[in-house]
DNA sequence: CATGACGGTATCATTTCCGATACTATGAGC
DNA sequence: GCTCATAGTATCGGAAATGATACCGTCATG
């Protein structure tokens, strides 16, 4: 369970801003839980919408938002296998949490772009 | 710079929301936010209102605050040393996500209490 | 001189995170 | 038998985060 990181949340009233950041924090949940918030997802689908995440981060994720209560696992008995992540009803809870953090990242940052505009000499780093 | 987790935000529209987790996670900066929502604080006074919180981890996390542009350090030139920590406006634009996190932490979890109350039995999954 | 208060900084060691790669399982198609 | 597609799991290694502890600098007090 690497998800805890506070052993006790000594942190007075502000103790839940931290426990709220602890379950959405880790790397790729946040989008994780984004992109689930617009339906449900099979397991490609997420990857293809996270380019740089690997299969192992995207399952360990998961797999932790599972135990959190925030997604459901469905497993289809196919060939191929299927299967499909959906938020729980805890998970929709987290909307606006989700929301807020998107809105000012679109106000306050770079990344406020949903349509990128390939006009936009975005990440062009010379290399040399 | 060790607040940099992502080298590329490859993540569509959610990338807000990364973005935006990159800027306040970091064990401690969420609960720092909080509490100088409520004001101006000298280095001391955040360090009680943080119990666990080692010297050397709260300079860290202050610091990275500080070059995010979230808050302003100031410096007395006094003996005893005094410093003040106090938000910026880009850090007070941050109100309304810390708000949320604050909200949903108060709702779903057991540090839902500015008051310790433990009268509330939330519906623990998990049980271990 | 020694101690205390305040706000740091430096160094070391451990824990945790995360990426790369390889292996598993099954039915379809050739 | 070989390859493809889907969804994982196992193992290894390097980087980053974090904790513990000691040291710094200055004025007041005794």
């Amino acid at each position: 369970m690497p998800r805890i990181r506070h052993k006790r949340l000594d942190c007075s009233p502000g103790c839940a801003v931290e426990a709220t950041l602890e379950l959405i924090d880790g790397k790729w949940k946040g989008v994780i839980l984004f992109h689930l918030l617009h339906g449900t997802m099979r397991f490609n689908a997420l990857r293809k919408r996270l380019p740089t995440v690997t299969q192992r981060m995207l399952t360990a994720q998961l797999r932790e938002l599972e135990q959190d209560g925030f997604v459901l696992r469905t497993v289809y008995a196919e060939v191929p296998p299927k299967v499909e992540y959906s938020l729980t009803e805890r998970g929709r809870t987290l909307e606006p949490v989700i929301t807020a953090l998107k809105q000012w990242g679109d106000t306050h940052t770079r990344f406020g772009t949903d349509t990128q505009r390939e006009t936009e000499p975005e990440a062009a780093p010379a290399g040399g």
